[in-house]
DNA sequence: CGGCATCCGGGAAGATACTG
DNA sequence: CAGTATCTTCCCGGATGCCG
């Protein structure tokens, strides 16, 4: 049994750096790889499985999943840690330093929204929706006004938190809501950056509206997409 | 002259998009590629010409650069410019659009210097060099000291103006700086970021340092890293 | 179900050489 | 100087299969 093929012999396993200094190209060294953000982006609001990542990221293959996780645990952005049983499956969770990635979602989000070529009518993840909500928020409109508003996507709840000036999001039980909106991500999103009438998405039975109805009416504007370029 | 292979119909144009209606993902399919945001780094102090951008990123080759410059200008991010005589030679210039990315760098950087692989100490381009300076300046430690600081990098000069509690950088003649650091950036980047002293670097002949020297040392200490993580 | 290993096809990235 | 052209290498994405 002699070695058939020689190729390659991957002494240097492949480190495809910028050996740059520059702190924005050492960030894409730890995250720059295709899905990296997303799949951070995916865990900002909590722990989640193998299997959630995947069906909330349609399109990632499992093996580059895989090397994702692997490559983003080694670095320490996040960590794997084994459920209590009985539901023993394992989760991967943020570390603090990964949860401190946040702002750049809020300003790559920012800079993409003026876009010619964005469309906000695509695909959306809770996760995407709830850090779109903290990006977006115009405390202008809000007007000083306080109040809790809950999502019921899929099978996560979450409370959106209007305090202060500012907007937080969160994973949470949907106790306290003034109103609670029930359906696709996508579908919420079109009420609040397509314009499309809560009524009309009502009447679709794509979305349900439960509590404070004239609160909700006002919620979908508190979010305003920034103007194209050339607009 | 018949084909002499039909090994592709590239029906579909290789739009390796994420389908996404996250911002966060809009703007990787706008820059995620390999090199785009760092040639988007190496604009964001002005034009430069095609062998500027080449020389200022090692590691980046021809067919590489001449494709991204391609996507980015057809997406709107940057334009290419012919120089009026004698200086006929074609330039590459952010829009207004593109200049808005800067914030990016700054939350990526502040990140990313967090990161335990960090190496302050590779090779560092100018323009890294000033956003690293308007991403790390603490206000705190200038402590309402206003001045202009000149730096002479290769051929290029930059004015950086700390004012108002602010910290500001730009290609610009070097009138009315109060100190000028003439050096290769790498080299003040260990002054300022690795706490090498001034008078090593000048004594090894790797940096000059005119006018008020003592400014000078106060500078160097305006800019602090943040903790890596862990530490 | 959850996760990892492996193979394969296509395409993007990297290196080099060459042209206007 | 400003890019092409070509070739090689490697990464991405899909499929399959193994193993707990």
């Amino acid at each position: 049994m002699k070695l058939e093929k020689v190729t390659k012999m991957p002494e240097t396993p492949s480190v495809r750096s910028y050996d740059d200094a520059c702190g924005a190209a050492h960030a894409l060294d730890l995250v720059g790889e295709r899905w990296a953000l997303l799949v951070i982006r995916e865990l900002m609001f909590g722990p989640k499985r193998f299997s959630d990542l995947r069906s909330d990221l349609p399109g990632v293959s499992a093996n580059v999943l895989t090397q994702r996780l692997e490559k983003l645990r080694e670095i320490g952005v996040l960590t794997r840690r084994k459920l209590p049983p009985p539901a023993a499956s394992q989760v991967y969770e943020l570390t603090p330093w990964g949860y401190e990635i946040e702002p750049v979602f809020s300003v790559l989000g920012r800079w993409a929204a003026r876009s010619p070529l964005h469309d906000p009518t695509l695909p959306l993840s809770a996760a995407s929706l709830m850090l779109s909500f903290k990006t977006m928020f115009d405390p202008d409109r809000a007007n000083s006004l306080e109040t809790r508003v809950g999502f019921r996507i899929g099978e996560e709840t979450f409370l959106v938190r209007i305090e202060g000036g500012k907007c937080d999001a969160a994973r949470a039980a949907l106790d306290g809501a003034e109103v609670i909106f029930t359906g696709a991500a996508q579908v919420i999103a079109a009420a609040v950056y397509g314009g499309v009438p809560l009524e009309t998405l009502e009447a679709d039975g794509a979305l349900s509206v439960a509590g404070d109805h004239a609160l909700a009416e006002k919620f979908v504007t508190y979010f305003p997409l920034p103007p194209k370029v050339g607009g």
